[in-house]
Parts: structure tokens; sequence; C-alpha cells
DNA sequence: CAAATAAAATAGTAATACTATTATATTTGC
DNA sequence: GCAAATATAATAGTATTACTATTTTATTTG
């Protein structure tokens, strides 16, 4: 993780804003504050008014920036995969083997992110504790197709892509990549809420990367035959 | 799925309504129409003003039954998994071979349920439907912890239980099994979601069995080892 | 430095998520 | 069989949420 620069951008659709965040004062402070109220209050609780309060600013000028806290949502989990995707070529380039590819995006996903990385002022494991509790509500809703055609997911599919051709590479005869490496995602996020709120539904072990190991194995196993 | 029967009960936890809606004819109303609402609009903008209107009653006799929507839809999902777990016991029983028990446990899980099963006057494959695309929403909120020591989850958690039984018998040493099953539960609701709404995140065959037929593959290869 | 433009604040509205109170049925005890 | 008790339903509210339209203030640029 050492070679990962601190100054980086990630350019986010068009459509996860109506004022680019990252061009203002108030905009910045939008983006870093929500992270926090979202993940002390939980995002059915969060609202613009209360985003207000906590960065002494009227709701109606939240709302010049997203058009509601979805869309801030959509912004701030998209910023996450960009973070990844970018993350994610730094370690798996130079590095022959296929399958320790597979293995570094596995240990990408599955572990901790380093405190010190920092996005637009936001620590990036913020940004993860957020992806882990609220993320399947940005693609859980009615508004799914609507916000997908406008290219929400655009980062997520694209991290997801780069994927998928490891897998393709260590079997190309294997017919689920994507299934395969979104069950790897979703699941991981979900074993660390298990652990954290509902243990009985996990395994949870003494070593800081049981979950790491435990998709790990899946996945080489997995791919093994067909 | 023949020898299922159709006059059953499911009891649920005494934390998951205010009265128990099978009661009356009130009660009734609003889980049947509940589910079918829930599917129209979607659980964000469900609300028990649009279901009084729905059912012509107003919302505050909604009220009397469940204290707020997430306790319905806890104890929608609720009646769902205590089906499951009644259809698994059904379909496993008098099976010697713990691997033919896994794979029609796994095919319970993945595939769609037949249209004529009823419960409570809901069609089971529409509280499926609604398990899919809301039931992470009943777990994953701030309210957790609070609905889990109530007793809001016991029937997932005895679904569960029952499968992560079996997988041990094939495989003693395994160490995750609750991970492996909570995986393939949640994964592929997932993938059904997707196909549905985003299928560039998942791999979607003519076969309509090619998500059973992936988890199963996934399950016996992982537990081939450890 | 005035005009144009952008940003922020004020002041609203309709809908949501409830609660307290009142009214209407239904049950049951004598 | 009927009054009292109890259960159920309806009415009428309130505080909060999710916005929008308009006005005010600050900043840029010609």
């Amino acid at each position: 993780m050492d070679s990962l620069l601190s100054g980086i951008k990630i350019n986010v659709n068009q459509s996860l804003y109506l004022i680019e965040p990252t061009s203002s004062k108030l905009g910045q402070k939008i983006i870093v504050e929500s992270v926090q109220l979202i993940e002390t209050i939980g995002f059915e609780k969060f609202t613009f008014k209360k985003l207000g309060e906590q960065i002494t600013s009227p709701e109606a000028s939240i709302y010049r920036y997203f058009k509601n806290k979805y869309q801030l949502l959509n912004y701030l989990v998209s910023m996450y995969w960009g973070w990844m995707e970018y993350a994610l070529v730094i370690q798996t380039s130079n590095i022959l083997s296929a399958h320790t590819r597979l293995e570094r995006a596995i240990e990408l996903i599955t572990t901790e992110i380093d405190a010190h990385f920092i996005l637009e002022g936001i620590p990036i494991h913020k940004l993860h504790h957020l992806v882990i509790s609220e993320s399947v509500k940005s693609y859980m809703t009615k508004e799914v197709e609507k916000a997908n055609e406008e290219g929400a997911y655009v980062k997520y599919k694209q991290f997801v892509s780069r994927i998928t051709q490891i897998i393709t590479e260590i079997n190309p005869s294997y017919k689920y990549p994507h299934m395969l490496l979104t069950t790897i995602i979703e699941g991981s996020h979900l074993q660390t809420y298990f652990a954290e709120h509902l243990p009985r539904l996990t395994n949870k072990l003494e070593s800081v990367d049981y979950i790491k190991d435990f998709y790990t194995h899946l996945a080489i196993q997995t791919l093994k035959s067909n």
C-alpha cells in the first residue's frame, strides 16, 4: 500500500451531483461531514437539515449540490469505487501471475483500509465503513434503473470488470465470473457487518484476516474445475 | 414440493407486532396488501397512510398492529423464513446423504417458489420477491442490535442453523459454515436482483437454474478441501 | 467600479411519521 | 337481554422531513 498517492482525484459521473462538491469549500464540507453523520445516525435518519446544522449552513444550500440524500450516497459510494480501482491497479501492476493478482484483489476487497489514506478530505476507511453498512441502499431502490442509465454505477462496474478479467485469465471456461466476484464483494461487506452486529450469522475468528482467507479459499476452489 | 401443506401457521416473535395481525380481518388485510404495495412502490416510498388508502382504513388503525413500517417488514420477512424452514424440513427429511440434503437446501434458496403456495393469504413467491429486494433493509439499520435482542431475526437464524448442520456433516473440519451459507443466501438474492435490474453485474443464462448451478458448484467445491 | 454571475440564506409547502382523543362496535357478566 | 367492560376503528391533531421559490449577499469580470 506504500506506493498509493494521496493527492489523486476521482472523477465521478455528472449525474451524481448538481454542483461538483469538490469545487467549493461548502461542497467539501458537505461530503466530508455527511460521511461522519451517516455513520453516526444511519442513512435512514440522515437528513440535509441535520447535516446543515452540523456544518452550520441551511439545508437549501446542500440541495444546491445534491438533489437528495440518495444522490449524495451514490456520489460517496462512487468515490469509494473510484479509489478502489486506483488502488487495485497499483497493487496488481507488474504481477505476472493472474492467481496472485486475484489474491491481491480479494485482499483489497476484504481487509481494512489504512487510516491515513485520505480522498478529498475523507478518510477512505470511513468511506469503506459507509459502503459496508449503506451501499446496498444505493441500488436497492425503485430508481435503480434510472440511476443506472444515467451512469451512477459505472465506477463499481469498472472495478468489477477489471477483476472479472483476472478471473477469466485464471479459468477461461468459467461461466460465472461476474457472479463470483459480486458474491465476494457484497458477501465480504455482509460478513463484516454481521461480525459487528449479528455474530450468530457469521464465524468470526481471532485472526484479522479470516474474511480474506474465507473468500480467497472460496474463489480458488470455485475456479479449480468448472 | 407436493407434500407441502397449505394450512400451516408460522409463529413469529412477539416483538414483531403490537397486535397479532392474523387475529383479525384488518390485520390480515394489512399483511396481505402491504406485500403488494411494497412491491409496487418500494419500501422507501411505502407509508402506512398509503396502505390505509389501499385497504380503506385510516393509518392510525395500522399503527395499532405495527409500531412502524420496519416492524411490519421484519414481520413479513420472518414469516418467509418460518415458511422456508418448514419447506426445508420436508424436503430434506428421510434423505441419508448430507450432500443431497445440501443440494436440496440450495435449490430451495435459489429457485422460484411455486405460485400456488399461500401463507395467511400471502402468496409465498411474492414474499420471496419482497425478501430479495427489501430484506437487507430489515437488518441494515441502526436498530439491528435492539431488534436482534428482542428476537426479530430468530426465524432467519433457525433456518441458517439447520443448513450449517448439514455443512458440518459434509465437512466437519470446515471453519466457516455460517459464512458459506449466508454468502449463498444473500448472494443468491443479490444475483436475482442484479439479473433484473443491473445485468452487467451478473451472468444471467438461458437456463432457469443458473443461480442454483452457480451456488451448488461453489458450495461443493468450497467444502472439498479445507 | 458597475453589471453580471454565483453562492447562500430565508421562508415557505406538501407529505411523512407518528400520537392523543373520541367514537363505534363487540363481548361478557349478571 | 342489557349494561359495563373491552376491543377496534376513526378523527384530528403535531413535529419532522423533503423539498422549492424567492430574496439577499458575496464574488467575479468587463
